[in-house]
RNA sequence: UGAACUGCAACGGCGGCCGCUUUGCUUUGCAAAGAGGAAAGUCCGGACUCCACAGGGCAGGAAGUCCUUCUUCAAGAAGGAUGUCGCGGGGGCAACCCCGCGGGAAGGAAAGCGCAACAGAGAACAGACCGCCGACCGUUUUCGGACGGCCGGCAAGGGUGAAACGGCGGUGUAAGAGACCACCGGGCUCCGGAGCGAUCCGGGCCGCAUGGCAAGCCCCUUCCGGAGCAAGGCCAAAUAGGGAACGAUGCCGUUGCCCGCGGCGUUACCAGUUCCGGGUUCUGGCCGCUUAGACAGAUGGUCGCCCCCGCGGAAACGCGGAGACAGAAUCCGGCUUAUGUUGCAGUUCGCUUU
RNA sequence: GGGCGUAUAGCUCAGUUGGUUAGAGCGCCACGUUGACAUCGUGGAGGUCGUAGAUUCGAGUUCUACUACGCCCA
């Protein structure tokens, strides 16, 4: 496995209400200074069993789009290049303000820190792997 | 040559790797296209769509000097002109005049209504507080007058105010006053001339009687039917089958209101029209929808080099930092607001040289 | 995206056709009353009227722009 070399599509997306729904409601919080999010394990009777993320930055965080979108694009491109290492989950991420003005491995960084500290890495798991890839 | 301000224009470039949206094709991929001057605020106008008509009146809204051009329903933009206001300079005792530069929601104040606090005597065809002058009475007297009272005349001076019912000099008078005169200013539905026109110039008349505010009401001229892509159209599914109003001098729609117009039918259940409630939902799908066209929302991440700045260095170069304001959602045009760097043009100021 | 509305004391609101010093209730502070508290009485503090510009002699009020908050739509 080769982190960079992976490609998102709109099925690995949170597309409708329902679904921010159920996360805001059953979701586990992990807070972080640059976003919360709420994780959820994959539903067992779908047969999938893929990663999927939703985004939610709204006007309320920062009245500037151009500073919203930023830390979407941000946290998309981190989906899209850690999407292998990350267990078959729901994750919704909630911006903060401190992200604001980060770089991409920053948000790498934090995201990785607080995924692995709910317990939804694959690092454990495929710890041979990584090293053999490395 | 430097600084400040204003206006206009362009916005980082190239390449590697990974990735996103749409379209097309010979479909495990390839190719093409992929944010702005403000995309913003939603302040306006238009296109477009619907409301079975768009007709009339009232209300409401927008615009407002003149000419030309662009545009053209209307707004709006550019250039020039006129008047006004502000600043600077000059003239004049002053009122005011002349010249230069600059500003913009620049119609009407003798159609009408309204407002002007406080101060001040008086605030709109006003006004006698301090004053000036005269007659009479009283006291006093150095016989010039002074003081007090009362009656009357006077808008010249002081003082108040944002604003005091033309300015200045003279004649005149008891004192004064456009009461009268010269000059200046002002007004006129007067006359003549210039100009397409706003308007200007000259003459005449008016002694000056009606000054300010219309981003107060209002009046005049021109224009505007209403709602807005969540407009609207087609298909499908689901829920409910509940409540209210309506029986034609009635209800609903059409514009806030009225007229007008259109729809609804008479057996009171059913059915119908409208409204409310309920259900479904980021409306379920497609169209509208776009040589960008999304519908949890694409236009990105990272690395290298060149541009810009700072430090070190003779240089090559090394290190660090910065590239603003800001992200389409039916489209187009205008206005306003946010803005860094570079280039060009204009104005002002400083320095140097001639 | 489109269409509207509001902003005045710590809170909820008044404020007339522009006019002197912007008020009311609750709250707050001090004093009195009480052994102490509540209640009550007296007094007081607290306002760049959301921000800036314009009109005017003079803006909470009129006009323009901006900021913040809120409501509606099929």
């Amino acid at each position: 496995m080769e982190i960079g070399r992976s490609s998102l599509r709109k099925q690995e997306k949170l597309r409708t209400r329902k679904d921010f729904e159920a996360l805001k409601e059953h979701g586990k919080a992990c807070r972080d200074p640059f976003f919360t999010v709420l994780v959820r394990a994959a539903v067992p009777d779908d047969p999938v069993q893929t990663t999927r993320y939703g985004i939610i930055c709204s006007r309320k965080l920062h009245h500037s789009a151009v500073v919203r979108n930023r830390a979407r694009r941000l946290i998309t491109e981190t989906f899209r290049l850690c999407k292998e290492i990350i267990l078959p989950c729901s994750i919704l991420v909630i911006p903060r303000r401190a992200m604001f003005g980060a770089k991409q491995q920053e948000v790498q960084e934090h995201l990785l820190r607080t995924l692995k500290k709910a317990g939804l890495t694959r690092e454990k798991q495929t710890a041979d792997i990584q090293s053999a890839n490395s």
